[in-house]
This record gives structure tokens, C-alpha cells and sequence, in this order.
DNA sequence: ACAACTTTTGCAACAAAGTTGCATTCTTGT
DNA sequence: ACAAGAATGCAACTTTGTTGCAAAAGTTGT
């Protein structure tokens, strides 16, 4: 393995660009969940916004990152972790948390949803679930 | 009790006003919940864009209505329930559909979200859980 | 019912988020 | 190294959301 983002990639059946390499190590390097504007300020080179918008695009289709539900109409991304990187659409059973302090989104990993029961007739395709408090390091 | 909407609209301490009537009555009448467009096209008389933002706000604000999160980065909102018009920041205890087919999101006021265990040292002020799938009437 | 006061509304102007078409540039398999 | 296919950048546009300010409401006490 030269290079986890490269990895990444060819796995995906993706072609291995500049801005995909710089945009996936983005989301490898910080540990929390990136919105549009964070990758577009993050990125050490400068790619135009509609790169990022198609790449986050390309990636979700690929299962490479899933997206995060949220109220403040901003969508944030976060990497799916190795077990589900394999195929195109699939769930991620983990809980996201965003604290008030930081600002910052996570993937708790190691909390699952709890399984519901809803009324008849309702059929589950996803489950998301999106925790807002205070984050461990911010106590 | 001559109007429904005026009645909540008073009894949040909000000057009853055509615009906070009018969208009041909206959510009222519309079983689902509601973003800023469907509000924008669904009124009988036509207010001014910010006008509902801020409408909205105040409602929020209220404790009248409350915000869904969603990956679409559309905002929502739903009628809160009456049991928790009265104070300002509340917390929604039942969980969201939303329907792949009609698009339409809905409250599961019968369904409440399952407490769940974070690891040590997360405080948690709100949950939220939104459920994808076909919803009853769609199948 | 009316004046005085407070809120709310609409307008203009703006900022940010997201999309589409098309020509140019880069990747990849051979 | 080359041709075919894919990705990028640019321009232009749509949608979403915000702010300041003057005009038009709503509210309250008399």
C-alpha cells in the first residue's frame, strides 16, 4: 500500500485525480465530519467549488463517504469506514454527534442505532441518528 | 375558542398577524411537515420570502413548530405537538419519516426514540432520528 | 374609537449553497 | 505514446437564507 487515498480510490473503480487524492485525505487527516466549505478552505490546492460538489457527489455514490443529517441546512460528509466502502448504496449503522461547543460533527463508530419498531405498514429502508450536546473533549 | 391558529398564536404571546395566521393555518391543515417552498406556494395569500423566515424563526423560537433534520439540505419543520407549545427550547421526543415515494415527511408522535448509551464524557441535550423508507400510504 | 407605541412586513441588496452545459485538460488501458 | 473516456474549470444560473431600513401593520391605555 503506497498510499491509503490512491487505495481508496482504485478500489472505488475511480480514476485517481489531484483533487480527489487532496479531498479524500482531507477527510482521512481530520477526524470529524467536513461540510462543502470546509473542504473548500481545507484543501492545501485550490479546486473550483463544482469539483467538490461532483466529487462529494462521486463519492457518495461509490460509498466512499456518507452524508450526515442536519438542521442548519448544511450538508456534512464523513468517511464510511472500511466495511462499508465496498458497494454503492448502503447504511451506516453508527450515531452521529455534534456538539454546540465545536461546532464539530462525528461518527460515533462504536454506538449503534437501537432497533424501532414502527406502525404497520411503514417499510425501513435507513436509519439516521444525530445526537446535539457536548462533545468529550469539550467538558 | 373562536380560531385555532390565533388561539396558539396568543397564547405564545405573538401578535396575531395575516402572515403568522395564514402559514399557522398551513401547518394545521397539511398533515406533514413543511420547507420554506412548500409554505412559499401553499399560502392562499403571498408573503414576502423573509417574511416567512422570519416567521419561522419565531415559531421555532415559540416552541410552536419545530426543525427535522434531513441530508437534503432542505430545511423542514412540523407542528409541535401541544404538550410542548408552552416553553421556548424544547426538545421533540418522537421520531421523523420520510417517505422515498411521496416525498412527503411525517411525525411518528407514537413512536418515541429509544435512549441510547454514549461512552464517557458526552453530555447529550437533544436526539434526533429520522427514518427513511415507504411510508403507509405509499404501499 | 383614537392616538402613541411597539412589532411586523416588504423591499432591496447581498451572501452562500447547489446545479448545468460545454470546452479543455487529465487518466487510463493498450 | 496514443486514442478514448473521464474529470476539471469556467460561466451562468437557480435556490436558500440573511440584514438594514422605511412603511404598514398590530397592540395598549384612555
Amino acid at each position: 500500500m503506497i498510499n491509503k487515498s490512491t487505495d481508496i480510490l482504485k478500489n472505488s473503480g475511480l480514476s485517481v485525480t489531484a483533487g480527489r487524492k487532496s479531498i479524500l485525505e482531507l477527510f482521512i487527516a481530520s477526524g470529524n465530519a467536513l461540510a462543502h466549505q470546509d473542504i473548500e478552505s481545507g484543501c492545501s490546492e485550490q479546486f473550483d467549488r463544482v469539483t467538490i460538489y461532483r466529487t462529494l457527489q462521486t463519492f457518495l455514490d461509490k460509498g466512499i463517504i456518507h452524508s450526515i443529517p442536519a438542521t442548519d441546512s448544511i450538508t456534512r460528509y464523513a468517511l464510511c469506514n472500511e466495511t462499508c466502502t465496498t458497494t454503492g448504496h448502503h447504511h451506516d449503522n453508527h450515531i452521529h454527534f455534534r456538539c454546540e461547543q465545536c461546532s464539530k460533527t462525528l461518527c460515533l463508530d462504536e454506538v449503534s442505532i437501537p432497533v424501532v419498531k414502527l406502525p404497520d405498514g411503514y417499510l425501513i429502508q435507513e436509519i439516521n441518528m444525530v445526537v446535539t450536546g457536548i462533545c468529550k473533549s469539550c467538558r
